[in-house]
RNA sequence: GGGCGGUUAGCGCAGCGGUAGCGCAUCUCGCUUACACCGAGGGGGCCGGGGGUUCGAAUCCCUCACCGCCCACCA
């Protein structure tokens, strides 16, 4: 297998670009990488069950030679559903972990974006769960108002030719809800391909029935208590959507534009000298509009024309000229400002402030309003030029500069916005932002990096009130009703009977729906049962932490904690941990629009789950955004390039079908693999004895009672002497594992090995950095120190001295292997759910499922340093003998004397670790000089002389110039220290210990020069 | 215009006051009773530029440059 797949193109532009488009119609999202379906397909985890048989591959027998995800991924996942494992229910003798999912727009499907977000809820939802805890992940969906409304529009409008009006608004909902039924899953679906333990069972949907009872309420409420307001303003209005959006729905986008200089005639301004006042606009067809003309009330050059009129060209209508010290900086343009309080937010403001009438020239569909006189019925940029032809030829046009503007566009298709006077239901802030402020400044909430606490406040200290009120069909429909008779408006659930008012039975109601936002601010409590007092809100609210992207800071942040404020009168979680923005290769966000964006399902089904997860988490922590590169191979110099190279280095440019790879996945990958072939190792040597026990299927929803049990072990305290037992057994408040060192019976040195006490410390040193790692949200550092230590700890050196004693039958060195590989697997659980739980079930004990077996805690006493300090001079002892070897060329399998000198005392009776790890025997001598020196190579290990004789192994020629290398590198290093000994400043300020480690090094170097220096001058005789 | 990140070996990253580490890639050797998706060893870096603080700076401060993200009503 060459690892790889090809990729399919798709788009015309590049090979990995999208359509910015809305899936749309019958087909589902498509991915941005799409190979061949067949791959591409999540997994069988929906629909054709064919899973029985496989269980049992994947979860008994002997492990498989190779590593292969696929055969136990889908089968895994199945039978944790089946067993109910994520399911949480409340139990008041366990404490509570409950997260609500960020729910993802139902249009969704997965980006990297959501993949670091998800894997990350996982990580720490399975984590907390192996603790023992309570833990409820609770998933689901938003019925994203705009996007969904946009797709199924444009799936009518190509399907069938017809508008939503076409349809009428029932029926148009109807066609909503059923696309919703038939793809609003994909994103779910593709969540549980990432292996996302999410208690599926409360999956929510924020237009479902409960969940709308809680909007209503919310917004009755709201209205009631006098926050909700009706008003009549400038407002955002996308006129593609056809409704108005909120200021944070807003993006802007650089235009290059122009700058239009007007003449504006001044009314009878011949009697005084005056003729014109020039204007600059941005946007010459909203002059129809025009009410004023504005300037600095200190400008001197306007002074005199204050307080009288111009004729506003094309309409001839009178306006006035007024002094507005806000609106105007006289240092633009000409610092005059023509004012238009229909079409702009600040002329709304002035227009206010100084009383101006606000005529609308433009209107919903951005066409002109009868207001625009000649222009009436033109498309607003046709009425652009239009109606600069028309100054021009009025003489009226004085200049045109380039002029770069900044369009506000819509966040969700990408028009150019209009301010348009409309008038909207808002809601007012400032008293619901006081205690959402409140509980931050005084850290009941608790942003993690803590850096974006700064930006959350900065942005709710000056808060506008919030436009909720949208023009769309899809969505919470306000539930506002006005008397046919006489207007009154009444907030409630359905129609009144009778009007308080007028005692009018007719009813109208409004027709508008509220902001999406408005429904997902109440998530962390209306997905539990508000405003029903259910036993889950009670006992799972506030929830633990909130884990989102930094972009929905304000949009949805910000109002969940106001909104649970008020309604609960407590926060919604205690945590906010804002993860990385993914960038791509190249560093820039990953976007559907550039189509930049990596579908993680494909890296799963590429490299496998728990590859991709790993991939993700070992990048998680406070980076503020993190790269995510994908490469691509040149099919004729085979060389790997960024995935939009066009061009290979070797010049040939890339075909449309390639190789790609993701690098940083198909590391995570070989971690894997290392994993698994550990895992058979260990196995392999447990012997028929222990070979895999029938489960206790009872105890399946239960916590697995602590592996280790009483009187199987006993605790090793730090130095190696034996303490108290204080295993797990006698712990029962603690259900997680207490991780100690299994126990020899007798005290046979040998199976109390040096490397025994030293993997043990190191057990303990990770165990206790992964859990820091992930209670800090340092995810990747939880995975860089379990990386490590799997693989340069427990598989380059441990299991390498096990392999001697397993041959010697040393019974000791198997539960050892034992103990160490499941508490590994524990480890790595919440990181690679799959593979950790298909190695775990063939241990010799294992229990359902390692999803509820306890996960290790440790404290710091179960380091051992002697015995960390020790193993690591042996082992750079052997490294060293291996790098003379190595530069010797001495044949790998020969075995060689090797005499060393200024060994430790402590350390003279572990040699047979080094003689095994360097291929040596070894001999100790008092001084090298005493024995023959002159036919052998030397070097040392911290302050240990090694000696290699010769004598059959090299030529001297080798050798000599191997030692003049070395006596150059240590010179140089002895010239630095001597740089800093010799300086007095150094030596009176720096810290006592710094000098004096610096003279020990010295003379230990010192030492290594002479003898090299010795070694070379006889090895030239 | 403001704010926040980043800039360390070819690539992706860690280190955040005592003269540089990891993985991949590369080179040499090796199929040694888990793993060639491997093992052993090696080469490769004036830690973006310039100032400063300090006995000592990749690490702290200032400044500039470039990359990215967020916020802001300059017509």
């Amino acid at each position: 297998m060459c690892g790889c797949v090809s990729v399919w193109v798709c788009g015309t532009v590049r090979w990995w670009t999208v359509s910015t488009r809305e899936p749309v119609g019958t087909t589902p999202p498509s991915s941005v990488l799409r190979p061949p379906s067949s791959v591409l397909r999540p997994s069988s985890l929906k629909g054709e069950h064919k899973m029985t048989a496989n269980q049992d591959i994947a979860l008994s027998g002997e492990l498989a030679r190779q590593y292969e995800p696929g055969a136990i991924e889908a089968a895994l996942y199945e039978r944790w559903m089946e067993r109910g494992y994520f399911h949480a229910e409340v139990d008041r003798d366990r404490a509570p972990y409950c997260i609500t999912i960020p729910p993802p727009n139902v249009t969704g499907e997965l980006h990297m974006g959501h993949g670091l977000c998800y894997t990350i809820h996982d990580v720490l939802v399975r984590w907390k769960r192996m603790q023992g805890l309570a833990t409820l992940c609770l998933p689901g969906t938003d019925h994203a108002g705009i996007a969904t409304q946009n797709v199924v529009e444009r799936m009518l409008a190509e399907k069938e030719g017809l508008s939503r009006h076409d349809l009428g608004r029932e029926a148009f909902v109807q066609r909503v809800w059923e696309w919703k039924e038939k793809y609003g899953s994909t994103i779910i679906e593709q969540m549980k391909s990432l292996g996302c333990s999410f208690d599926w069972e409360r999956e929510r949907f924020t237009m479902d029935a409960a969940y709308s009872e809680a909007v209503l309420e919310a917004f009755i409420h709201l209205f009631n208590e006098g926050y909700i307001y009706r008003g009549y303003r400038v407002s955002h209005w996308c006129p593609r959507c056809r409704t108005a959006i909120s200021d944070i729905e807003v993006d802007d986008e650089e235009q290059a534009g122009s700058l239009w200089y007007f003449k504006y005639p001044i009314e009878d301004g011949y009697m005084f000298g005056t003729e014109h006042i020039v204007i600059a606009t941005t946007r010459p067809e909203t002059m129809l509009g025009d009410t004023a003309v504005a300037v600095h009330p200190e400008d001197p050059r306007y002074q005199s024309l204050i307080g009288r009129h111009v004729v506003l060209p094309i309409m001839g209508r009178r306006i006035p000229i007024i002094a507005d010290p806000i609106l105007v900086d006289p240092e633009f343009g000409t610092g005059a400002l023509k004012v238009t309080p229909a079409h702009d937010f600040n002329d709304f403001d002035a227009g206010e402030r100084n009383d101006l009438p606000k005529i609308t020239v433009i209107g919903p569909d951005a066409r002109m309003t009868e207001e625009a006189g000649p222009f009436a019925g033109m498309d607003r940029m046709d009425a652009r030029a239009a109606v600069v032809e028309r100054m021009n030829n009025d003489g009226l046009l004085v200049k045109i500069e380039d002029h770069t503007i900044v369009a506000p566009i819509c966040d969700r298709c990408k028009t150019v916005l209009e301010p348009l006077l409309s008038e909207q239901w808002y809601c007012r802030m400032s008293e619901l932002a006081a205690p959402a402020i409140g509980v931050v400044r005084e850290k009941q909430i608790q942003f993690t990096p803590d850096r974006w606490e700064k930006v959350y406040l900065d942005w709710m200290e000056r808060l506008r009130d919030w436009c909720i009120s949208r023009q769309l069909w899809w969505g919470h429909r306000i539930p506002i009703y006005y008397c046919d008779s006489c207007g009154k408006v009444t907030a409630a659930r359905r129609p009144p009977e009778r009007c308080a008012a007028c005692e009018g039975i007719s009813f109208t109601q409004d027709p508008d729906v509220l902001d999406t936002w408005f429904s997902s601010s109440l998530w962390p409590f209306a997905t539990l049962g508000w405003p029903q007092r259910t036993p889950e809100l009670d006992y799972f609210y506030p929830t633990s932490a909130l884990i989102t992207a930094s972009e929905i800071i304000y949009l949805w942040v910000a109002r969940m904690i106001f909104m649970g404020m008020e309604f609960m009168k407590d926060i919604p979680y205690p945590d906010v941990y804002i993860y990385a923005t993914v960038l791509d290769a190249n560093g820039e966000r990953m976007s559907k629009s550039k189509g930049n964006g990596i579908n993680p399902v494909l890296l799963v089904s590429q490299y496998g789950a728990d590859a991709t997860r790993y991939a993700i988490v070992t990048q998680a922590g406070k980076a503020q955004q993190i790269r995510f590169v994908l490469e691509k191979q040149c099919p004729e110099c085979k060389d790997w390039s960024l995935i939009d190279a066009e061009r290979c280095r070797c010049g040939q440019p890339f075909p449309e079908e390639v190789e790609w790879r993701a690098p940083q996945v198909a590391q995570a990958r070989l971690f894997c693999n290392k994993i698994w072939q550990a895992s058979r190792f260990v196995m392999m040597n447990l012997g028929e004895d222990e070979g895999p026990r029938t489960e206790d299927e009872s105890q399946t929803l239960r916590l697995q009672a602590p592996l280790l049990e009483a009187g199987r072990g006993r605790a090793r305290g730090p130095g190696g002497a034996e303490t108290e037992d204080e295993g797990p057994g006698t712990e029962d408040e603690s259900q997680t594992l207490r991780l100690q060192a299994p126990l020899p019976a007798s005290g046979r040195g040998r199976e109390r090995g040096l490397e025994d006490r030293w993997i043990f410390s190191r057990l303990a040193n990770v165990t206790q950095s992964v859990n820091e790692g992930l209670a800090a949200y340092d995810l990747d550092v939880a995975t860089r120190s379990l990386h490590e230590f799997v693989w340069s700890e427990f598989c380059d050196w441990y299991i390498e001295l096990a392999k001697r004693r397993l041959s010697g039958g040393d019974p000791t060195i198997r539960e050892n292997l034992r103990v160490i590989l499941d508490t590994i697997l524990r480890l790595l659980h919440p990181f690679m759910p799959f593979l950790s739980e298909a190695i775990w079930q063939r241990l010799p004990e294992h229990g359902a499922t390692l999803m509820l077996a306890g996960f290790p805690e440790v404290n710091l006493e179960q380091t051992d340093l002697d015995s960390e300090q020790k193993m690591e001079q042996l082992m750079d002892l052997v490294v060293k003998i291996r790098n003379m070897r190595s530069e010797l060329k001495v044949a790998p399998g020969l075995r060689i004397p090797v005499f060393l000198s200024n060994v430790a005392e402590n350390l003279t009776g572990w040699m047979e670790i080094v003689e095994n790890r360097a291929r040596c025997n070894i001999e100790f001598e008092t001084n090298p000089q005493e024995g023959d020196s002159r036919g052998s190579a030397v070097s040392a290990s911290g302050s240990i002389a090694i000696r290699i004789p010769l004598e059959g192994l090299v030529d001297f020629e080798k050798e000599r110039a191997r030692l003049s290398g070395e006596i150059a590198s240590l010179e140089k290093e002895i010239e630095g220290l001597d740089r800093q000994l010799s300086n007095d400043q150094f030596l009176t300020r720096a810290p006592e210990n710094v000098v004096s480690e610096k003279r020990r090094r010295r003379a230990e170097l010192e030492e290594r020069l002479r003898m090299a220096a010795e070694a070379l001058q006889r090895s030239g005789t």
